[in-house]
DNA sequence: ATAGGGTTAG
């Protein structure tokens, strides 16, 4: 089991695997040091000292409880600002919003810029534009002059949140400040809500703005485009922004710019391209990590092209970068998706056996697993197995479960696991209803089709609607 | 300010 022998085999093996040996011993002292391997979830609980545990969450507990009153105005600075940070870091905005709340109440109490910042990106991220802007009304009624990284934020606020005129409207604003002039931080966040959105006409536009102002792009702003084109499938243009970054003697590529363009031809099932952009980066210094190894995984995966999947895994193994959660959800996923079982299985088994806990993700491909291969009846054990753990069931799972009855055709059950899909307070999204409809769709039930569709515009109006 | 795992359809 030579990866040598798998490469002499199929000759483009050899172009992607050789290069990979010689670095690899480099990388992988590199990502364990850099402890990206404990960020990815590899080690069994994340390494937090329990009396830091306890103090935060008792605390946090307690400030949110309080937030929701008027009353208290004497809290300690820290259980506040820890109770803000967890909030803002697990995008729960309106209980953060609740907490700055109570924060503006202290008697310690001074705004500070960043605080603005941060509480502005998370509802941009949260999809709540008009939010953003009273909370920006409110930091100048209260006398905050704004800082350059607090006007950015609102301009990722509103560009996040699918507002692309307000954000641009914002951007012209800042222009015509002198102490406020947008900067490569600005566009480069632009930029990215302009690709989220789909919008690459504005994309030459902002760059020639940018070099009208002398603004200079930054390597994350060509990676910003990179991806952009990359996940839209534009894989010429993509290639295009490579050049021009590659040219510009500015910046160089680093691992993101690495990861994103292998990711994009190795999505696209451009598997040659990939492996040659492989060889190429490593050329340029740039060394693979953890996260480099799942994409190539993925890739073969999806292409179907299993010995060279195995041949990466073999290849982690020998260089002992751990795999990590994300892993083996691929790995899983892509014996699912080949209907191979015994496979996925196994790495299920060994995934567990390496001490790395299963989250939704991969209980959701198990489950997409088994149902491509006809075995319904496994379902249930899994959802008991889950119970049986501290992890949540989510509306993704229940999506995935629903499906599985749907494509088989047992509507009653399926039903059932509708109503216990709300039991669980998992909020049902607009696949879950496609879902159905599809499933009832195909057994002409157009009743029930069309008492779903209803739901669903309930539910869009709901979101849209002012909040 | 950026990458890297999941659910529907086509």
């Amino acid at each position: 089991m030579e990866l040598g022998a798998i490469g002499s085999a199929k000759p483009p093996a050899f172009s992607f695997i050789s290069p990979i040996i010689v670095s690899i011993p480099i990388a992988a002292r590199k990502a364990r040091r850099s402890g990206v391997a404990r960020r990815e979830g590899f080690v069994r609980e994340p390494k937090k000292d329990l009396s830091r545990i306890l103090r935060t969450e008792a605390a946090v507990l307690g400030v949110e409880r309080k937030s929701g009153s008027g009353k208290h105005r004497n809290l300690w600075p820290r259980a506040v600002l820890e109770a803000l940070d967890d909030a803002i870091a697990s995008n729960r905005w309106e209980s953060a919003l609740k907490i700055f709340g109570l924060l503006r109440r202290q008697h310690w109490y001074t705004p500070k810029g960043q605080t603005y910042a941060r509480l502005l990106m998370m509802l941009g991220k949260s999809r709540q534009p008009d939010m953003a802007a009273s909370l920006f009304q409110i930091m100048i009624s209260e006398g905050f002059k704004p800082t350059l990284d607090v006007y950015t934020s609102l301009v990722g606020a509103y560009g996040h949140s699918g507002l692309l005129d307000k954000a641009f409207e914002t951007l012209d604003e800042m222009k015509t400040i002198s102490d406020y002039k947008p900067d490569v931080y600005t566009y480069t966040i632009l930029i990215s809500s302009c690709c989220k959105l789909h919008r690459f006409d504005q994309i030459p536009t902002l760059l020639r703005e940018m070099s009208y102002l002398g603004v200079e792009c930054s390597v994350v702003t060509y990676n910003t485009i990179i991806d952009g084109y990359g996940k839209a499938g534009k894989l010429e243009e993509m290639e295009n922004s490579l050049s021009e970054m590659l040219e510009s003697g500015s910046c160089l590529p680093d691992i993101f710019t690495m990861n994103t363009v292998i990711g994009a031809y190795g999505k696209s099932g451009e598997i040659d391209k990939m492996e040659s952009w492989y060889s190429e980066f490593q050329h340029m210094g740039i060394e693979p990590d953890v996260n480099t190894f799942n994409i190539l995984i993925r890739s073969y995966g999806l292409a179907g092209m299993y010995e060279k999947m195995d041949a990466v895994m073999k290849f982690m193994e020998k260089r002992f970068f751990s795999p990590t959660v994300v892993t083996f959800n691929i790995i899983i996923d892509c014996f699912g998706r080949m209907g191979n079982i015994e496979k996925m299985e196994h790495f299920f088994r060994s995934m567990k056996y390496q001490g790395l806990k299963p989250n939704s993700i991969t209980y959701c491909s198990l489950v997409s697993g088994y149902s491509k291969s006809g075995f319904l009846e496994k379902i249930p054990l899994i959802i008991r197995q889950i119970e049986n753990t501290d992890v949540d069931l989510d509306t993704t799972f229940f999506n995935s479960v629903i499906n599985a009855y749907g494509q088989s055709g047992d509507i009653i059950i399926m039903e059932e696991m509708f109503s216990l899909m709300k039991e669980k307070k998992c909020i049902p999204d607009r696949i879950t209803f496609a879902t159905m409809i599809m499933a009832y769709c195909k057994r002409g039930m157009v009743e029930a089709v069309q008492e779903l569709e209803i739901k669903m515009h309930q539910m869009d109006e709901k979101v849209l609607g002012p909040s």
